[in-house]
DNA sequence: AATGAATGAGTATTCATTCAT
DNA sequence: AATGAATGAATACTCATTCAT
């Protein structure tokens, strides 16, 4: 069992905290005051775990983009058939955007705005590669449409943050069944 | 021929200097005084066309989302068959997202941070009714999938902003070939 | 008859305030907040006028300097003979340090500590030249020793600071007899 | 032999620290974990030996000018004859400030800023006494001019500042030659 | 209509000092 | 004696907005 320091526990809480006031006001719109009220601390304890408030975002959105990863390849065998493969990976990133609400919007915003460095952003897409390998392997087999990963990615990756960013803004609600549509909506657009 | 009075001139020029600053660098890293300068008017001069920054952007947002509507459906004729129709308002949309960079990537902004109003981002969703309308003829034809408006958004509009964004970030290019592939998988992503 | 404009007398107001309260406090130890509220103008005016701190203390020095070098050379006629020309200077020197109190001070602790860019040092020694040519023909005549103009400064010129600092520290006075006997003590270590 | 005690050692790295930072940055540029780290302990360790920021500089100017103050009279005879006796005074003095560098731009610091307590520098004020002495037994004698110590002293001691600030500042360089010609300037302004 | 000057309210960041260990 | 973590109080600088002209 390990034992969590007291540290932590505060680098936590600030983390936590930057990512809901920055959901709810922006990066420009949140003062490092309120982000320190937030995780109860001074403002100058900020700077102890985080350089400046830019790389406290940086950080931020590195750290919410590989717990993002982990969770998409939770339990996925990348032995397995490709549809499978394919229907596992795509639930777990729907199930995560539709549960870690928070995160998923802390990311959107990260990936529309100018508010992360280019570098940062980079570190975060290194983290797609079993999923990308998984099409490769697809297209190989006959299974799924010769098209770029980034078509393949447009038509059943993105539409999901679609959805799950209409749900957070209670303009429609995703339930099991609309769910199970989308997924074979995705499939469908792919698959040969 | 209408004459375009100096007034509008000014304004014109505030509304494309704060789409291309706000690109640049987001809502709140943008100061009244750029603006200004980029617009070659004084600071005090914006607030005669414009209430506050708020208001200003608002503003520019509805603007923005109006003319892309107006451009999504040009050339549409609403009698025409479910596939033509759909087929001519997604390259339009496309092809808008394609050029319109800079208006593109605003709205982009727009919808994934809390910077604009929740009233005018209601205000810019009444435009695509054309397009829902078309949605519901052909899921009573038996032409088209009978999905929600949200799914059917998600898996053949939504799609487009991605590798658009992909486009001007240098990662992936979007020639004819690449668009054509692009329109046929969000058809077969809806049609029966 | 010149119209100083209000510009210029808030700049005047702010260079003022700037060397009483760096005299009083140290360059370090005076906010510009201070700075504002003594020369009756908000902390943001400042920047209107000046870049920052560090530019607004850099061009007080130099402003300052000049000032005193103007002084310095006042009535002085380059084509009188030595020792009468080095007494105008010595004496110009010596009445200016005397009376304007404050900003000798200010002089005095730009030249000894780190808080001026050694550009805008540079800049500020330039204007001793009608003293240095004054010595080069002092020691072509034979009439001054022929030592480097920088023990020929630190003998007769350096000596008024420590003399002036004492007396503004009320730790000795300088009248007319002291200044006579201190102006001759100055010549005599430098004649021949 | 006086053994030297760990808490000394420390004590000494603290004072050193001080003025090497001081000197680069002055005081209010200098901040204490800087100083700390420098001295290789940790800020609050400081607090051990200091009251506080105020109580370091003062004790560490006492200090400095204590050594000054020693090495200025060592070899120093009072009982030698007045010349001689302010040659080797003057040389000693010379000899300091031209080889402790850090030691002299310090007190140079301490001399022309608010940076010490008017206390404290009443405190280095003291240690000239032997060389006050001198100088009234040279009056008596009829070696020296009768002019008030703080004369003798801007016109001998004082300039030595001057000449070493601009030898550090690379503006010159004092060799043995230029020194001995100082001292003859120096003596030949106040001798009868 | 148009503006340049002015500013009050804020914001990121720093730092002397303290305190629990 | 020694420390690393923590912080409240400051401070330089910015910016949306106003106002006299």
């Amino acid at each position: 069992m390990k034992a969590i320091s007291k540290s932590q526990i505060k680098r936590d809480a600030l983390v936590k905290a930057t990512i809901s006031l920055v959901n709810n006001n922006g990066f420009h719109a949140t003062p490092m005051s309120k982000i320190a009220k937030m995780a109860n601390v001074s403002p100058a304890t900020i700077y102890l775990y985080f350089e400046n408030k830019q790389d406290l975002v940086n950080q931020v959105y590195i750290e919410v983009k590989a717990e993002f990863s982990t969770y998409a390849f939770k339990d996925y065998d990348s032995e397995v058939d490709v549809e499978t493969g394919f229907e596992k990976i795509w639930k777990n990133i729907a199930n995560y955007k539709l549960k870690q609400v928070d995160q998923s919007l802390f990311l959107s915003q990260c990936d529309n705005t100018p508010m992360i460095d280019e570098e940062s952003r980079q570190e975060g897409l290194k983290h797609l590669q079993p999923l990308l390998e998984l099409w490769e392997r697809g297209k190989n087999e006959g299974v799924i449409k010769p098209l770029s990963p980034y078509l393949l990615y447009a038509f059943t990756i993105y539409p999901i943050s679609f959805l799950v960013n209409m749900e957070n803004r209670n303009l429609c609600s995703i339930g099991k069944g609309e769910l199970e549509k989308a997924y074979s909506t995705a499939w469908n657009s792919i698959k040969i």
